[in-house]
DNA sequence: CTCATTTGACCCCC
DNA sequence: GGGGGTCAAATGAG
């Protein structure tokens, strides 16, 4: 029911903005307005689709998923497997001191994994931080046999408050510096408390889990999507290749410039089901500032700076993000780019 | 003082 | 034994 309306909804934007653009495109709009427009009106169709796909397998409106964290693309290399840790249940004995290692090690070959990769443009030299929504917290560097650059561990900064598993590597591939390679372990299990406006990365089978997770905010509306990207979007549309074709864009409030492109391995995928929960994440930043737990023992604090949402997360773990050509270090939270304002 | 990052050490798997 | 992943003490930033 919802969801006919949202296609509708979709459609018109996608309508709406295509009309725009025709009217600008003689005129003398920024190119990156063009493009703003050009990925809006692919991301409202691409928003539709999704839409369809949901409508056919249970009629639910899909969840929204942010960019980089493709829902059914995962199965990416060999590594894939299904987490079978549930988001709650065990972890108390989980944590246990390290009381069980090898159920842990056993778990990390459990855990499911995905792939994205991401291009980040320096051209002008400009700065920015990155967010995917998430808090994350570095905790170690690794030099990787025959990379070039070293490979860095992030995990979810809520991983003692609410047992949060989700990790990332982070890795600048030998190719192109300006590419890096992210991998996402396990499922975040954590519920920003703040009203996040963007809908961070999930794995394939958090979908499943999500339909039942009352806690999650409500999916923002289409128009505020929308809206956020004319206002916001700065995008590359280029390298048809082996990027995913649309529907998804970093918001460059803070990059000069910014170049992201996906490589999904689901892109031969024949059927469209990658589409599903595939979703732009122009929806606000993450809240990385939002809330601040301290990890020190059992002993957790938490300053609500929830008036903070929807600005530009300004979490401490989001430095600037500098490449110069020899650096080999990146923002924690890279690569996302949480610079959305609502 | 709090919290994030760094980095050497440790553990597990191949 | 070596490589990759994680831990945790030390360090730094705000």
């Amino acid at each position: 029911m919802a969801t006919s309306a949202c296609i509708i909804n979709e459609i018109t934007q996608g309508m709406n903005l295509a009309k725009q653009l025709k009217s600008i495109l003689s005129s003398e709009c920024s190119h990156e307005t063009k493009q703003a427009l050009v990925q809006g009106i692919i991301t409202s169709y691409d928003r539709a689709l999704v839409m369809v796909n949901w409508g056919h397998s249970g009629g639910q409106t899909p969840p929204l998923t942010p960019p980089l964290a493709p829902p059914m693309l995962s199965q990416p290399e060999s590594s894939v497997s299904i987490d079978e840790s549930p988001p709650s249940g065990d972890f108390h004995q989980a944590f246990d001191n390290h009381q069980d290692q090898k159920a842990v090690s056993k778990k990390r070959k459990a855990i499911t994994t995905w792939k994205n990769q991401i291009r980040i443009s320096t051209d002008n030299g400009l700065e920015g931080n990155t967010d995917d929504g998430y808090s994350w917290r570095k905790y170690g560097q690794k030099d990787i046999l025959g990379a070039k650059f070293p490979r860095s561990y992030y995990r979810c900064t809520y991983r003692y408050i609410h047992q949060c598993m989700a990790r990332k590597q982070v890795q600048r591939t030998d190719e192109d510096p300006m590419v890096f390679e992210i991998t996402y372990r396990g499922q975040h299990t954590c519920t920003l408390t703040t009203t996040p406006s963007v809908v961070p990365p999930q794995s394939p089978e958090k979908h499943e889990i999500e339909q039942h997770n009352h806690q999650l905010p409500p999916p923002p509306k289409s128009g505020e999507i929308l809206s956020n990207l004319r206002e916001n979007l700065r995008v590359c549309t280029s390298d048809s290749e082996a990027m995913v074709p649309h529907s998804f864009s970093f918001p460059s409030a803070s990059f000069g410039s910014i170049e992201n492109y996906q490589r999904f391995d689901f892109l031969n995928e024949p059927d469209h089901s990658f589409l599903q929960g595939y979703s732009p994440s122009f929806i606000s930043p993450a809240t990385s500032g939002s809330n601040y737990f301290t990890e020190r023992g059992n002993d957790f604090h938490h300053h609500d700076d929830s008036h903070l949402s929807g600005i530009t997360t300004a979490s401490t773990t989001n430095s600037p993000l500098t490449f110069p050509a020899d650096s080999q270090d990146f923002s924690p939270n890279f690569p996302f780019n949480s610079g959305f304002f609502i």
